[in-house]
This record gives C-alpha cells, sequence and structure tokens, in this order.
DNA sequence: ATTCTGACGTGGG
DNA sequence: CCCCACGCCAGAA
C-alpha cells in the first residue's frame, strides 16, 4: 500500500457519508479533504472504487449536477437509474434540483 | 523521460 | 447560461 492509497481511502470515507437520495460533487470531496486542486484525482479514486461495492460512486457528481461519468458505469442508465431509485430526477444527464439535493461535506457534517 | 488523457474546477469573454 | 483556455496531478503509452 502507498501513500496515495490514503488519498483514496479518505475519499471513500467521505463518499460513504453521503446521505441516500443526496449527492455531492468531486471538487466538494477534494475540498473537503484540503486538496480542492486535485478534484479530478477524486474521480479517480472512483473509478478505482468499483472492487468496493460500499462506495456510493453514483451520488459524486461534477459541479453542474451532470452525471459526466455514466459512461463507466456498467449499463448505459445504470447510474441514472440509481439516483432515480433514491428519488432523484434527473434529466438529460442532468441532476433537477441540484442545489435543493447537493450535499457539502461542510456544512453537512458541521465542520468548525 | 516525454506526451497525452481524463468520473474536475475556475476565470474571462 | 454557454464556450474556451488553463491549472491541476496520477497513470498509461
Amino acid at each position: 500500500m502507498s501513500k496515495s492509497d490514503n488519498f483514496f481511502e479518505k475519499v471513500y470515507e467521505v463518499a460513504k457519508l453521503i446521505p441516500y437520495g443526496r449527492v455531492t460533487s468531486y471538487g466538494a470531496i477534494a475540498k473537503y479533504l484540503g486538496a480542492a486542486r486535485s478534484a479530478r484525482m477524486v474521480g479517480w479514486a472512483m473509478n478505482a472504487s468499483h472492487s468496493i461495492p460500499e462506495i456510493p460512486a453514483h451520488r459524486v457528481v461534477n459541479r453542474k449536477g451532470l452525471l459526466t461519468g455514466k459512461f463507466h458505469f456498467d449499463g448505459t442508465n445504470l447510474m441514472q437509474q440509481l439516483l432515480e431509485n433514491e428519488g432523484i430526477v434527473v434529466k438529460e444527464n442532468q441532476i433537477q434540483h441540484f442545489e435543493t439535493v447537493f450535499w457539502d461535506p461542510f456544512t453537512e457534517l458541521n465542520i468548525k
């Protein structure tokens, strides 16, 4: 295990905390981990999270609320269906009422 | 070593 | 709102 695994582990920690029916962004997680400039690495961590079913990767989207990573799931619409199954409305790969369902680690985890 | 690519984000126009 | 250029950094070729 290398040091980068620590970063991955942190990403998974936060991802697991995303409540049912809520979503967050790669940048929000990265910023929360103190690596705001490594938002891409959060996406990369999600890529590696396929071996860990506990990670709700479908609850992580980009800052626009767009399902940019849907092509990394098995089915064509698997990511969207997982979200809709949680009550999230998705249209044209865009999460509707994104600001309402958005889950900000800083706010929701009551960080002082 | 070098180059390119990305599940991203920000800033300017 | 959209489009574009740039910064970012790990991994693949």
